[in-house]
RNA sequence: GGGGGAUUAGCUCAGUUGGUUCAGAGCGCCUGCCUUACAAGCAGGAUGUCGGCGGUUCGAAUCCGUCAUUCCCCA
């Protein structure tokens, strides 16, 4: 046949690809179906694609497919965020390679470069994602910064800052000092570092040669100490109450204060102050009014404060401060020490707190809703788990720090009219800014004389608006998209973002459209390199997502991910996992290519192809509701192992092997379409999870008319389960298991026809002989009455069955496996019966428990006579 | 330091309210097979102190306590 023996995806997939998109089956418009929304998490315009965008948006295609098929009107919204502080480095690193230095261009040269990048690069990872076979609906791609989108960011700064939320205010933020912006803290990344602990001596103000020590891993800041604290508690320090102490190198007297905050064990118990350097100092400089003195440049340099050392890298200071101090003897001793330090995400400098005046959101009452309805369950996580931390971080959720000192992004609607703190307006254009002025001050000044902040917003401040800008909800309130695709239902993303994004989602949901965002969040889990490393690009161990495509086919890579990767936990992703995805195309396939190559003959139906036909009926229908169920818990995983072992073990193993003809000979029509029909029903099943086969074969198992493409066919409704049918097919299943075993045992291969006689109990169901007779390849099936002597024989259900020995014979290894099996049964009844005779267990436990403990007995002295009746009869 | 998870077969994980879906699945492993859809395959098989120790109970992988290991978030 001309039909190729291994399934070969690279020409399918760009073939089906392209037809879905010509039918437009991935367009959504509002109509009167129900409403199935989902939005992508936008991947930043910088990236590439890596193995955690393919997990998550292959679960988010498989959701959206499947409620495709389940007739409802799917819509993935697919779009990119703008990434203020990457996009804008890359730029500037961009710039830099061609010798442009980014302070040489004016804002506007810059964001000109900026939007060319990103015009460049920013599609590479949607572009990607139609590789991987993602139905999202590509005419609804958003930006974080298109025109209209844009236009909401601005207007809910403008709308928060009205009521109030919005405040400016000087904090101690994470300043990157080689991007020059604050960073937020979820922005820093903190790794233990080596340092060293410096013990510094500080002469007691008033003293002759009184001195106390302190400890400190920054020594260079101690240009910007404004107070020793000790604890209260210290009695070794009590005699320093009240005294002042004297900063070495700077010679200002400065207050010794007392808090119960200073750890006595760490270092000498002493510790230095410096309020405009730490965060913890910083509190502590509020509660005790201490001065804030700033040592620092913004770019981490010393500034005039900082003495002799003005203008030098605080890094360097920190080492020539070393040196000075101990030339003067103010060093005591260094200790080697390991800390946390905080790095930048970005450009991986090392963060300095830094006092700042900064553009605040505050957080308290807005989280509130947010909080609720996902405790209250209107807003369902799964894992469940998750609820937790993030109840735990919303009950205590800070003031958001939004300002970012960059270009790329959203510039602050803030216009200054003045020097004073409080001459500013906020204004989406200059043009009201002025008339606001006018009513604030009473005076109209020059559009130019007003300057707008130089900040842009914090990336999140715009992603927040997501499920609701991708629609225009703000910019055309109530508009028909909003109305129907909002709330959106499945959001699939990172537990990392969970506040970043999730919870601020939430929160601009009930804050602006006064209802949740998505009904369901699905947290992915990490995707880890066998090492149990995150794969990274730094790390340089991760494969590319689309060289596994191209070797596996992007059905398998598809299933590699899902098979294992259950919701919230992480996935340690390995290669052979793909293997193990195309295998199972490949499986499909050649299903597929047993089916195709059967000849159609006018025939009776066989009694064997009828009972299978039956079974697998009832077996798909149990498994189906079973899979619709492990969908709706969204134990995504679950559901494709399901239908995997559906496929491959009971479709492929057991059914057609029941249903296949002998070699060339040709198959009843009946049997056939029953066959066909299956066929499809796999395909739908199969379809969410590996589109591409799917459609590829539904196109090759029969001619189709005009849009009968399974992408958009009906999902498979559960019928009514025939549970007899079920049983007794299991005992058909069981006792052929078992004819196969003595043929492997004995040696006979499996073209030998052989003999089997039953010696059947009561309750004995004959329905599936036919098919025990097939699969067993038996020459004859007759009941007996007698136990057969000399034969192999095995128990089913207490149904006893005998294989005569025919020439091999080996009486001995016969008695030995029945003795080994007389004595288990054996030890198995009289752990039951020690239940049984146990008053407490037959008094306290249930009568369901008790009747199948009393089964158990009943079966196992039925077994035991039976194994004794046949150690007898062996000659 | 504070909070939240996790710990079940060699690996990755299921295991609802304690009791026949109770010790499971996939992969891997072992043993046979080039059986006429598929060796990317077929058939069969083995594997566990359910992290340790206590407790509650007639009965614990499941509930409680405690310890250990480990991951994540926050400071």
């Amino acid at each position: 046949m001309e039909t190729p023996k291994t399934y070969e995806p690279l020409q399918a997939e760009s073939k089906w690809y392209s037809y879905w998109m010509d039918k437009g089956y991935f367009y959504s418009k509002p109509d009167h179906r129900e409403a199935y929304t989902v939005v992508i998490p936008p991947p930043n315009v910088t990236g590439v694609l890596h193995m955690g965008h393919m997990l998550n948006n292959t679960i988010q295609d498989v959701l959206v497919r499947r409620a495709r098929m389940l007739g409802k009107n799917a819509c993935w919204v697919p779009g990119t965020d703008h990434a203020s502080i990457a996009t804008e480095a890359k730029v500037v690193q961009k710039l830099r390679k061609e010798g442009i230095k980014k302070s040489d261009l004016s804002r506007e040269e810059f964001l000109k470069h900026a939007f060319e990048w990103k015009d460049k690069h920013g599609g590479i990872i949607l572009e990607q994602l139609k590789k991987l076979g993602c139905s999202c609906d590509w005419e609804r791609t958003s930006f974080t910064m298109d025109p209209s989108y844009s236009e909401s960011v601005l207007d809910v700064f403008i709308d928060l800052y009205k009521k109030g939320k919005i405040y400016r205010g000087v904090r101690m933020v994470n300043w990157d000092p080689e991007a020059l912006t604050a960073l937020s803290d979820e922005e820093v990344l903190h790794k233990e570092v080596n340092s060293k602990l410096f013990y510094v001596r500080y002469k007691i103000a008033g003293s002759e040669d009184e001195w106390l020590t302190i400890a400190t891993t920054r020594p260079e800041t101690i240009l910007g100490d404004t107070a020793i604290c000790i604890n209260p508690t210290d009695e070794r320090y009590k005699h320093l109450h009240g005294k002042q102490a004297v900063v070495p190198l700077a010679n200002r007297s400065i207050p010794i204060i007392l808090d119960e905050y200073v750890d006595t064990e760490f270092g000498t118990g002493c510790l230095k102050v410096t309020p405009a350097h730490d965060t913890n100092d910083y509190e502590l400089g509020k509660k005790h009014n201490l001065e804030t003195l700033d040592i620092f440049n913004a770019n981490g340099t010393l500034n005039e404060l900082g003495l002799h050392y003005a203008g030098k890298d605080r890094f360097e200071v920190r080492k020539a401060i070393e040196k000075e101090l101990y030339d003067k003897g103010y060093l005591v001793k260094t200790e080697d020490h390991i800390n946390k330090i905080g790095y930048s995400e970005r450009t991986d400098a090392v963060i300095e707190p830094r006092l700042s005046l900064q553009w605040f959101v505050s957080m308290k009452e807005l989280a509130q809703p947010a909080l609720d309805n996902v405790m209250n369950g209107n807003i369902k996580f799964h894992p469940d788990k998750f609820k937790n931390t993030y109840r735990h971080w919303m009950e205590n959720v800070k003031d958001w720090c939004i300002s970012r000192q960059l270009w790329w992004g959203h510039q602050i609607p803030a216009w200054y009219f003045g020097e004073g703190p409080d001459d500013y307006v906020v204004a989406k254009t200059r043009e009201e800014a002025q008339k606001l002025v006018a009513e604030k001050t009473g005076k109209t000044i020059d559009l130019s004389a007003l300057k707008q902040d130089e900040d842009v917003l914090d990336t999140w401040f715009s992603s927040w608006l997501w499920p609701i800008s991708v629609f225009d909800g703000l910019t055309k309130p109530g508009n028909d998209e909003i109305k129907y695709y909002y709330p959106t239902n499945d959001l699939v993303t990172a537990p990392e973002i969970m506040f970043f994004w999730v919870a601020r989602m939430i929160i601009a949901g009930y804050e602006y459209l006064g209802d949740l965002p998505f009904k369901n969040v699905y947290y992915t889990g990490i995707v880890r390199d066998k090492l149990g490393r995150k794969m990274s690009k730094s790390l340089g161990n991760s494969p590319d997502p689309i060289d596994l495509i191209e070797k596996y086919g992007a059905d398998g890579v598809r299933v590699g991910i899902l098979i294992s990767s259950p919701a919230g936990n992480d996935l340690p992703f390995d290669t052979s996992q793909c293997e193990q995805g195309r295998n199972f195309s490949n499986k499909i396939w050649n299903a597929f290519r047993l089916i195709d190559g059967w000849e159609v003959k006018d025939l009776e139906q066989p009694k064997s192809a009828q009972k299978a036909i039956a079974w697998f009926e009832a077996k798909f229908n149990s498994e189906l509701a079973e899979i619709n169920d492990l969908f709706d818990k969204f134990k995504i995983s679950e559901a494709l192992m399901a239908i995997y072992k559906l496929v491959w073990d009971d479709f492929c193993s057991w059914y057609l092997e029941m249903v296949k003809p002998g070699y060339e000979q040709p198959i009843d029509a009946k049997t056939l379409e029953s066959t066909k029909v299956f066929f499809e029903d796999i395909l739908k099943m199969v379809q969410p999870f590996m589109p591409f086969i799917a459609e590829e074969l539904w196109h090759q198992v029969r001619e189709r008319q005009e849009g009968d493409d399974v992408i958009i066919a009906s999902w498979p409704e559960v019928k009514k389960v025939d549970q007899a049918v079920l049983k007794g097919f299991e005992l058909a299943q069981e006792t052929i298991t078992h004819i196969r075993n003595v043929r492997k045992q004995n040696n006979i291969a499996n073209k030998v026809k052989m003999d089997m006689f039953l010696k059947k109990n009561a309750g004995y169901n004959d329905e599936f002989e036919p098919v025990v007779i097939k699969l067993g390849n038996l020459s004859q099936f007759e009941n007996t009455t007698d136990k057969i002597p000399n034969a192999n024989s095995f128990i089913v259900q207490g149904n006893e069955y005998f294989i005569p020995f025919g020439d091999s014979i080996d009486i001995e290894a016969e008695r030995k496996k029945l003795e080994e099996e007389l004595e288990y049964t054996k030890g198995f009844l009289n752990s039951v019966n020690k239940k049984l005779q146990n008053e407490k267990f037959v008094a306290g436990a249930p009568e369901q428990v008790l009747a199948s403990e009393r089964k158990k007995e009943a079966d196992a002295l039925q077994k035991i006579a039976l194994l004794e009746e046949k150690l007898a009869s062996l000659v």
